[in-house]
DNA sequence: TTATGCGCTACATATTGTGTAGCGTCAATC
DNA sequence: GATTGACGCTACACAATATGTAGCGCATAA
């Protein structure tokens, strides 16, 4: 349940997505890819994932670990899923 | 991106994830298997879940729907590597 | 009629997120 | 060697969201 929780908390699985994307990201980038999120809330969630050993900080910026990105990758299915599954919803 | 929002949002991932260990399933039934989750906040995150058409309230419960079947099936492999993570995790 | 369980609301309080400004550090440039 | 720019990150006032508790209106059953 602690991961379900964690990543339940706003921007978490969005800033998953994003490292999955493309990697290291540093932190200004990282803002800007997600809406310009405060960089309050960003440390936030970074500390937490980090705390988690999903991410860390290298020399280039922030990286998935080798959980992070094991984790990443059972989120493509679902990424897939979501942008099939908003065609049909917008087209309501 | 609309659905990764979603989810984000407290609780989402929390719920798909309990209707799917079994539904139909009541409010009430909901808060308790939810660390009793304020109805408030409940009510507001089924809202959101009827919104998107992954639950709906039948007359046993709330249930998931074709989509939020689907859904809840891509959750499956993230809970398993959950369980696991965890275990390492603790273990440190 | 009373009792019980249902989905859900009201509302005051607490927690969390936002937006903006800017700090301290460092490497490159003038 | 002072300046510039980018870095991670913090401070802080304000806004949005979640929480906890009480209880409403409705239905079914005793």
């Amino acid at each position: 349940m602690v991961l379900l929780d964690a990543l339940g908390k706003r921007w978490t699985l969005r800033l998953l997505w994003e490292l999955n994307q493309s990697w290291p990201c540093t932190f200004r980038e990282l803002r800007a890819r997600c809406d310009d999120i405060s960089p309050t809330s960003l440390n936030n969630r970074l500390k937490d994932l980090r705390e988690l050993k999903l991410i860390e900080l290298g020399e280039s910026g922030y990286a998935l670990t080798e959980q992070g990105q094991a984790l990443s990758r059972l989120l493509e299915p679902l990424d897939r899923w979501a942008n099939q599954w908003a065609k049909n919803f917008d087209s309501n």
